[in-house]
DNA sequence: GCAATGATTTACT
DNA sequence: GTAAATCATTGCC
């Protein structure tokens, strides 16, 4: 079953990223299917410095997260990578999560393709950018809501206890200062495709 | 208009 | 495990 905007829009973006783990990511491009389970998920909140909108300041890039929940919000890092985030919360409320590795179910073959020849099997979809190659995301769907059929996220009824979620802080934002300690980081434990 | 910076990946030791 | 690559976005000049 596919999630609803009224999934997203609800207002703890935490709670969100929490209820994330275990469901399904899937995109078509060109009728090709690809996707998997979400094994790894973070929040952001303008409330909080790790956040492009901290502050509740909209910008050119980071407009998107002022939109409604249920729309992605893709952007560019490191000159390279593109991060794929799902915009949470009510409009002008700049919410989000960012689904940093999913464990591949569908059209394994045409991820392969697309991230070219790897040694390691398990580094195919364990990163936010390398996920985003994988599933062939790219900006072009920076302000598409996920119930289009270019993108969507699907509940398959599985089962998560809270036992088997570890809860850690967020990569990559030392400078967030204690912002970046804020438990705000979801994995699901012992799964190898949880990057490192 | 220009330089500093980063929610990462990759390859190499 | 560590370090370099890489460029759009940002913020200041």
């Amino acid at each position: 079953m596919r999630l609803e905007p009224r999934f997203y829009e609800r207002e703890n973006v935490v709670k969100i990223a929490r209820e994330l783990i275990g469901k399904y990511l899937f995109t078509n491009i060109e009728g090709v299917i690809a996707g998997g389970m979400v094994v790894e998920i973070e929040a952001y909140s303008w409330k909080e410095r790790g956040c492009h909108a901290y502050g509740g300041k909209m910008t050119s890039r980071n407009k998107v997260m002022f939109e409604t929940g249920g729309c992605a919000y893709v952007y560019l890092c490191y000159g390279i990578h593109n991060l794929f985030n799902v915009v949470t919360n009510k409009p002008g409320i700049a919410d989000a999560v960012l689904i940093r590795a999913i464990e591949p179910s569908e059209g394994i073959d045409t991820m392969k393709q697309r991230r070219g020849n790897l040694q390691n099997p398990f580094h195919l979809t364990s990163g936010p950018g390398k996920l985003t190659k994988a599933l062939g995301i790219d900006r072009t769907f920076n302000g598409k809501f996920l119930i289009n059929n270019d993108v969507w996220i699907e509940d398959r009824g599985e089962k998560v206890s809270s036992r088997e979620i570890e809860v850690g802080t967020r990569i990559g934002i030392d400078y967030a200062g204690t912002d970046a300690k804020l438990p705000w980081r979801f994995t699901l434990k012992e799964n190898p495709w949880v990057s490192k």
